[in-house]
DNA sequence: TATTGTATTTCATCATGAGAGAATACAATC
DNA sequence: GATTGTATTCTCTCATGATGAAATACAATA
């Protein structure tokens, strides 16, 4: 079967991303030239791209003249991301909380457990790295940071967010963008109707990851910003096996939404205030099986 | 002539520190073992550098027996920075500041330029992008993150690092190490007593990154401690070619010594709020020729 | 028995080349 | 003249093998 690149399919996304966006309705002719600016990339895989909708049926070949929309397309969800090394990461970081990775170990142990290549485990170790989850030993080798997973990690995650995240909220260059503070506050709504399953912690996770970074990206700070997405990656390796109980996942949405309601009334010092508030909180939570939100 | 590996010269400095830390005298065996044991390594590089040693004159090979301590090694000066691709990272941002080297650009164009291999290029492109100084292009090639040399940045760090650096030393975790407090206390003297040169910016910048991480470090926060490292290692990039008047010099130099005065009495919170003054007053400084001091 | 000496195995890096696919240039068509 | 169609060039990733060096095992020696 036809096999488009992961570019390519990055782009077809973000292209019925923009038809929705432009409002183009059926009829209207694809302009391979623009599309290309747009996405910043050459027309080389802008027509593939193109191709793989053409096969979803939502697009049709003109000849000479470009491609018709024949179909509107739906608006792919939340996009899965897109990074396959990241799923590695999160693996690795799982099994050696389990024990079943030693603390030291060689790159070429993780190729043969894993199956991968030699650039993947290379890619992958140094991002772990960068997360100092691991680092080299000073001769071949590596091995895992002895404590990236003790408690007191923990609580000086807690500490070090409690410094910046209510701060940022008060940055004389904070601005929120009106549609994200909506798209919060359904994606919040929804997680409160919907009914709870178990397997919802990744989603639950990304919600509220999300929640705190955007928080971050707003206060209009980048080094705010990319240390909160560096939190946010540390706590997914944590996470993501963990289960919340249903009561928890309230408590939180709660929260978060009283924060998004001050905010969106512009009231930034309490917004900050119940932001601090919620990180205590938060901290504080440790039973078994809710050992982290927040 | 005989040429050690990196590893083994690394090792044959760590040696010497060790046989002036354990107070070894002339006679004295060194046990290829128990070294290896506390570097962390496996005999065969431990052997290498002692050959090293030996080719210096400090050791001597008694066959069988090991080798004996002939001379006391003097202490090599602080070990200039092991990290080849450092140098790369650093000159490359140089570049970019001068504009020889356009916003987008692909790994090959960096080989042929600093005549590097692909691998090598692989491993500094990825430490700038995660210094988010450099970005991956959708398709092929990278770009240089707009705005990474604007003044916004400039002004976005230091309001991160007032943010951490003076709570950080407010944490209940906070510990100083008195062997810092006075080494740090000795290099400020230093700094002042001798002879100010503008080639001595690269030794006064580097002594302003070790003061502040130092701080960071004992916060016995680990977040904060790694922020810092990263802010450092930003404004590395961007300080190295800087000329520093004498007279900020000593204004710094003085300000940091009343902040290591107070944090010696135990005086944290007088420390604290000196230090967010230090911050604020060092971010406010603009003009040409002190472009960035703090 | 502990330590050095020696040999073997294993590891990681680099060089090289092939292949997939993106960038680019030019021709064809409306 | 603008846009699509097609061919060519360039870039990056991966697989493979060679090399240098570290880890490991075992023998020799005090």
């Amino acid at each position: 079967m036809y096999q488009p690149s992961r570019l390519q399919q990055d782009l077809a996304d973000r292209i019925v991303r923009l038809v929705n966006e432009d409002g183009l309705q059926v009829g209207a002719l694809l302009n391979e030239n623009s599309l290309a600016k747009r996405l910043e990339v050459s027309r080389t895989p802008v027509r593939g791209a193109l191709q793989y909708l053409e096969h979803q049926g939502i697009l049709a070949r003109r000849p000479n003249r470009g491609m018709e929309l024949v179909a509107l397309p739906e608006q792919t969800p939340a996009v899965a991301t897109t990074d396959t090394d990241e799923k590695w990461l999160v693996q690795i970081a799982r099994d050696r909380r389990k024990d079943e990775l030693p603390q030291d170990f060689s790159e070429v142990e993780i190729m043969r457990r894993y199956g991968l290549n030699r650039p993947t485990v290379q890619r992958v170790l140094s991002r772990l790295s960068d997360l100092e989850m691991v680092e080299r030993k000073p001769g071949y080798g590596w091995r895992f940071v002895t404590g990236f997973r003790d408690p007191a990690a923990r609580d000086e995650s807690y500490r070090f967010r409690l410094l910046i995240e209510p701060m940022g909220i008060l940055e004389p260059t904070f601005q929120l963008d009106p549609q994200w503070l909506e798209e919060m506050r359904r994606r919040h709504a929804d997680t409160l109707e919907r009914p709870w399953q178990d397997t919802s912690s990744i989603a639950f996770f990304e919600m509220n990851a999300a929640f705190h970074e955007g928080l971050a990206a707003a206060s209009g700070n980048r080094f705010i910003h990319s240390a909160i997405r560096h939190q946010n990656q540390l706590r997914r390796f944590s996470q993501y096996d963990w289960k919340f109980g249903f009561e928890r996942v309230v408590v939180n949405c709660r929260e978060h939404m009283e924060i998004l309601d001050y905010l969106a009334k512009g009231e930034r010092d309490v917004a900050s205030v119940l932001l601090r508030r919620h990180l205590e909180r938060a901290s504080q939570v440790r039973s078994r099986d809710n050992p982290d939100p927040g």
